[in-house]
RNA sequence: GCUGCUGUGGCUCAGAGGUAGAGCACGUCCUUGGUAAGGACGAGGCCGCGGGUUCAAUUCCCGCCAGCAGCUCCA
C-alpha cells in the first residue's frame, strides 16, 4: 500500500486514495453529489482544478458554488470561454492576458476587426453555444520548447512573450476546451457547461502589458456569476451606481457645471459653492483648534521658484507656464514652495515650531486629456492644504496630530476608516539616499507606534519625500485617495531654511505636507456619491423648504420662512399654485432634508407638518419644537 | 496622450440626404387642491465647431473641440 496518500478533509476525516488520483475522481469517490457540485479544490491553501492530480499527503477542501473561491474560478473560465468565442468568430485573433478582476474579468486581444458594441452580443451568443456544448476543460503540460512552438504555430506573439517570460523551472500548462487551447495556470471549472451566467460589458483599448509604448490591444470586459440572480443583482448595482454618479447628481441638483472653454475645470454654481465654502469654514474651525494659521499666497511665480523647489525638473510636464517681460512664470501646482518662502522670509526660532501654515489656494495641474473626469480628476482645484515646519524631534507628535485631526474630520463627515498606503521613493526624486532613508523609516515607525495597519507601495512617494496616502471606499465600492501626509526632509535643504534652536545652533526644519479632505473638488465628488446626494443638514445648501397647501396661507408661510432664516437656516418657500403633492415631489427630487407643509390647520395652530427626506408625513409639529430640532441636528452634524 | 464610443431646445432622448420632434423643465392663464406629477395655451434649437462631397448636409466623409468607457499617469 505504498502508493496511497493521506488526504485530510475539512471535517478532519482522513482518507487514503491512491497516489496520483485527480481531484475530480477523489470528489466522486467521497460522494457522487460532491463529484457533481465540485468546481475545484483548495489543496494546502492553494486553489486547484479538478484535473490536478494529488501526489502527496494534503489537506483538501472541495470548492462548490457555495464557496467564495468558486466565483474566481468561474470568472477565469469565463474569460477562456470569451476567448474561444472570439477565436471562432475571428480565427486570426491573437490573445494577451485574460485575468479575473474585482467584479468580473477581461481578456486583451488583437483582432483585425474593430469591435463595436453589437459585436459583444455576437460573442456572447457564441459563448452560449460553447457553454451548451459542455466541453470538458483538459489540462496538459508542455516543455518550454513545445510551448514556444505552440505559440509560433498560432502566430501569437503575445502568448510567445508570456511563455518566454516564465521562469525556467515553471510548469507550462495549457487548458483545452473543444477546439480551443489556451496557455494558463488555471484553475478552471471542469467543463464549459458550468458557465451560464455571464455578461460582456464593454470594449476598451489597453496597452500590451500596460506599456504605452507597446501596441494597443482590444480589451473586452465581462462579468460572470454562479447564478442568474447574482448576475442580475450585479447588473442592477451597476445601474444604481450610475444614478449616484456625482456628475449626474451635480448636474441634476445644480451644484456644478463644466464648459468646453475651460476643460476639466469645474464651475461651482451657487449651491455647489455653498457646499465648498461650508467645508472650508468647517475646516477653519478645526484649524483654530489644531493650531494652524491660514495664509494666502500668490498664484503665479517666476520659474526660478520651481527650479529651487524641484518642480521644474520633476513636475514640469504637469505645470502651466506663461511668459511676461521676457521672464518665464509658472502657475503653482502646489502650495509648498510659497510656504517655504514665507518660512524663510525672516529668522525663525524653535519657539515658533511647529509652525503650521494652512492654505486653500487654487492649484493648477495639467492633466492629460484622457484622464480627467468630473470632479474627481480636474485641472484646477484647491486642497485643504497645510505645511508644518518643525524640528526633527517633533515629527512623531505632529504625525499623531495629523491623525487626530483626520479622525475627527472623518467622524464628523460620517466616512469610514480609510485604507492606508505608504509610498516610498519614486524614480524621479530629489534628495540624498540618507534623507529618504530617514524619512521613510520615521513614517513607518510612526504608523507602527500608532498601531495603524498599512500597505507599502514601493516607488509611490512624492518626488520630495515619502508619503502616507489614505483611500476611502465610496458607497459604490470604488477606492479614492483623499487624505495624504507627506514627509519632506528636502524642502529645508533646497530653500536653505533654518531656525535658531534652543542650544543656539542653526537647524534645518523638517516639513510635513498634509491634506485631510485632499482636494475639495475630489472630496465633494466622492462625498456626493457617498451620501447619494443626500447631504446632511449642516451641509445642505437648502435645509428646508416651506410648502404651502393653498394661497390663503402664503403670508403666514412667509413669516415662517423669515423666522427660520433669522435663526440662520437656509430655507426656500414654494408658494406656486400647484398641488401640495407636486411640491412635495419637487422638494424630494431636490433632496432637501426637510419639507415643511403649511395649510390652514398648521397656520391656525402655529405648527408645520414635517416631512423628513426619505420618509413620509410625520404630522404636525409646533414650530418652536421644529426649530429646536433643526438646531440640534445641525449642532450634532447628523 | 492612446483605443473605442458619443455630441439634436435647460434635462432625458427620438429622427431622417430636402434646414427638426417627444416627455419633463420653463412662461402665461385657469385651478386653491392636504403628502411624490391638476388642466389649457405658449415660448424656446448655428442639430458641438471647421472643412469636404452633393442641386441640397444636422444626416455622408475628413479634421478639430468636448464628454463617456478603459489604458497609461495622478489630489
Amino acid at each position: 500500500m505504498a502508493d496511497t496518500i493521506q488526504v485530510t478533509l475539512p471535517d478532519g476525516k482522513v482518507i487514503s486514495p491512491p497516489k496520483g488520483i485527480n481531484l475530480g475522481e477523489l470528489a466522486k469517490s467521497i460522494a457522487i453529489s460532491l463529484g457533481k457540485k465540485a468546481i475545484g479544490a483548495v489543496v494546502d491553501g492553494e486553489v486547484k482544478d479538478l484535473h490536478s492530480g494529488l501526489e502527496k499527503d494534503a489537506k483538501v477542501k472541495f470548492v462548490t458554488e457555495a464557496d467564495p473561491e468558486a466565483l474566481d474560478i468561474v470568472r477565469h473560465s469565463s474569460a477562456h470561454l470569451l476567448a474561444q468565442a472570439v477565436k471562432r468568430l475571428w480565427p486570426e485573433a491573437r490573445f494577451g492576458v485574460g485575468p479575473v478582476i474585482e467584479n468580473g474579468f477581461y481578456y486583451d486581444m488583437e483582432i483585425p476587426k474593430q469591435l463595436e458594441p453589437e459585436d459583444l452580443e455576437k460573442i456572447e451568443a457564441e459563448m452560449k453555444a460553447a457553454s451548451g456544448a459542455d466541453f470538458p476543460l483538459k489540462r496538459a503540460t508542455m516543455a518550454r520548447t513545445a510551448a514556444l512552438q505552440w505559440a509560433e504555430e498560432r502566430k501569437d506573439p503575445y502568448k510567445r512573450e508570456l511563455i518566454s517570460d516564465l521562469p525556467a523551472d515553471a510548469t507550462i500548462s495549457f487548458y483545452t476546451q473543444g477546439e480551443f487551447t489556451d496557455l494558463c495556470t488555471g484553475p478552471h471549472v471542469p467543463s464549459t457547461g458550468r458557465l451560464k451566467h455571464f455578461k460582456l460589458l464593454s470594449i476598451a483599448g489597453a496597452y500590451w502589458r500596460g506599456d504605452e509604448k507597446r501596441p494597443m490591444l482590444q480589451r473586452i470586459y465581462g462579468t460572470a456569476f454562479l447564478d442568474a440572480k447574482a448576475l442580475e443583482a450585479h447588473l442592477k448595482a451597476i445601474e444604481e451606481a450610475a444614478k449616484r454618479d456625482h456628475r449626474k447628481l451635480g448636474k441634476d441638483l445644480g451644484y456644478f457645471m463644466f464648459h468646453p472653454l475651460a476643460p476639466a475645470s469645474p464651475f461651482f454654481l451657487p449651491k455647489g459653492a455653498f457646499l465648498y465654502n461650508a467645508l472650508v469654514s468647517y475646516l477653519r474651525g478645526l484649524y483654530a483648534e489644531f493650531g494652524y494659521q491660514e495664509v494666502v499666497t500668490p498664484q503665479i511665480f517666476s520659474s526660478e521658484l520651481f527650479k529651487i523647489s524641484g518642480h521644474y525638473d520633476n513636475y514640469k510636464e504637469n505645470m502651466y507656464f506663461t511668459e511676461i517681460e521676457e521672464r518665464e512664470f509658472g502657475v503653482k501646482p502646489m502650495n509648498c514652495p510659497a510656504h517655504a518662502l514665507m518660512f524663510g522670509a525672516r529668522g525663525r526660532s524653535y519657539r515658533e515650531l511647529p509652525l503650521r501654515f494652512a492654505d486653500f489656494g487654487r492649484l493648477h495641474r495639467y492633466e492629460r486629456s484622457g484622464v480627467v473626469a468630473g470632479l474627481t480628476r480636474v485641472r484646477t482645484f484647491a486642497q485643504d492644504d497645510g505645511h508644518i515646519f518643525m524640528g526633527e524631534e517633533q515629527i512623531g507628535e505632529e504625525i499623531e496630530n495629523c491623525f487626530a485631526l483626520q479622525q475627527r474630520i472623518y467622524k464628523d463627515l460620517g466616512l469610514s476608516a480609510p485604507t492606508i498606503l505608504v509610498g516610498t521613493r519614486p524614480e524621479k526624486s530629489v534628495g540624498s539616499d540618507d534623507l529618504w532613508q530617514r524619512a521613510e523609516s520615521t513614517l513607518l515607525a510612526q504608523l507602527e507606534r500608532l498601531g495603524q495597519t498599512y500597505k507599502v507601495n514601493p516607488g509611490d512617494g512624492a518626488f520630495y519625500g515619502p508619503k502616507i496616502d489614505f483611500q476611502v471606499r465610496d458607497a459604490i465600492g470604488r477606492m479614492w485617495q483623499l487624505s495624504t501626509f507627506q514627509l519632506d526632509f528636502n524642502m529645508g535643504l533646497r530653500f536653505d531654511l533654518h531656525y535658531n534652536a534652543k542650544d543656539g545652533t542653526q537647524k534645518r526644519p523638517v516639513v510635513v505636507h498634509r491634506a485631510m479632505l485632499g482636494s475639495l473638488e475630489r472630496f465633494i465628488g466622492v462625498y456626493l456619491e457617498h451620501v447619494a446626494g443626500n447631504l446632511p443638514l449642516w451641509l445642505a445648501p437648502v435645509q428646508a423648504k416651506v410648502l404651502t397647501v393653498m394661497e390663503d396661507v402664503v403670508p403666514h408661510a412667509r413669516g415662517v420662512v423669515a423666522q427660520l432664516a433669522a435663526a440662520g437656516f437656509r430655507v426656500e418657500l414654494d408658494d406656486r399654485s400647484d398641488k401640495i403633492s407636486a411640491k412635495i415631489r419637487d422638494g424630494a427630487l431636490e433632496k432637501v432634508p426637510y419639507l415643511l407643509v403649511i395649510g390652514a390647520r398648521e397656520r391656525d395652530s402655529g405648527a408645520v407638518a414635517v416631512r423628513e427626506r426619505g420618509g413620509g408625513d410625520q404630522g404636525a409639529v409646533p414650530f418652536a419644537q421644529m426649530l429646536e430640532r433643526l438646531q440640534r441636528e445641525v449642532a450634532e452634524r447628523r
